[in-house]
DNA sequence: GCAAATTAATGATTTATTCAAG
DNA sequence: CTTGAATAAATCATTAATTTGC
């Protein structure tokens, strides 16, 4: 029966052969992945000499086309989390050359600090480490402005695990820790 | 010597999968945007446990990363999905805000309408008349959130061919249409 | 050869995020 | 801090492929 217009009783569009190829060429070649609602307009429009097809059968086809793709090739480049092999937690502790690119000053919204010498003062928000010098080496302060410099505080060799889930997290012992919410206006 | 582990002798830090995945853990899960020093000594401390790393590559990834979630945000939100046209879209706006799918919440916002009994049971047949069955009054909304609220233009008889290549959108607004997009389910 | 049964694709829904406005 | 807009991810559900028994 495919898609025969006449009885239309499926629950869901099927596409046909034609659609789906124009629908690729519109992906691949087109480079469309989210179309608007006036490129969904036409699509349909389209299409529907195809046979039958509605605005939302377009619109869930890139929907899921995007995530299917984007899926499989997550699939595809996923070889590589199981690789625990790497035994060296032995010596991990290399907490020694953190960088204390920390400033002192209360806490350290980390890149917060950088108004130090923004130049022609433009707020600009977009990116605050986006040139980033070359200084690959020294394990100092990754360079841009913010000098926090954090007092290394004890090694800590327990450290807890991340705050997966809030938003502020754990300030254990810290001296100076009254951080609550570094704007980091940045 | 890409990833070498071994000779490190990369000028510039190689994430491996599992830290980029606990990085971005970190980031979506964790609601952790700009780590402060002590997070970023933390978060460090845990990943050098898949590979060399430093506080000033967990500083930058952190820095990178959210200025290119803004930016690629900012892009899509701008205000064309992925036409990069810049010059289209001419006559006089008359200012059809929401150049997209903007639809109200009047009609069916989706989760606001059905998730209404659904808990026990799992086939919950459209009750709202908002599944895919009905609606098919307009090639419009799919009814997702982001919902394609189509202007619901004319047919358009003979449309030019699809934007193929995401710069091609014929712009014949014609706003003649009445749009009952309320599917009135409920 | 063909259908019932089983599995794979994929259309349609729901849920959880994100950033930005207010 | 709350809310709005818009996904993308995760999930559900149904159709199409296919396997299998006769």
């Amino acid at each position: 029966m495919a898609s025969s217009p006449s009885g239309s009783s499926s629950s869901r569009w099927s596409p046909t052969q034609e659609q789906v190829m124009i629908l690729e060429e519109i992906y691949n070649r087109g480079g469309v992945k989210t179309p608007n609602a006036f490129q969904i307009q036409q699509i349909t429009a389209h299409l529907s000499f195809y046979g039958k097809i509605e605005g939302k059968n377009v619109f869930y086809w890139f929907q899921n086309h995007k995530a299917r793709e984007r899926q499989k090739l997550r699939r595809k480049l996923m070889q590589s989390q199981q690789s625990q092999s790497h035994r060296q937690l032995l010596h991990h502790s290399s907490l020694h050359h953190q960088p204390h690119w920390c400033h002192h000053h209360s806490s350290l919204p980390s890149a917060a600090l950088k108004p130090l010498h923004q130049g022609a003062g433009k707020h600009h928000q977009e990116d605050c480490a986006t040139s980033r010098p070359a200084l690959a080496d020294k394990p100092i302060s990754p360079q841009p402005h913010c000098s926090v410099i954090i007092p290394q505080q004890r090694p800590l060799k327990t450290l807890e695990l991340f705050p997966l889930r809030s938003t502020h997290l754990n300030l254990n012992a810290d001296p100076d820790d009254k951080d609550p919410t570094s704007p980091s206006s940045c």
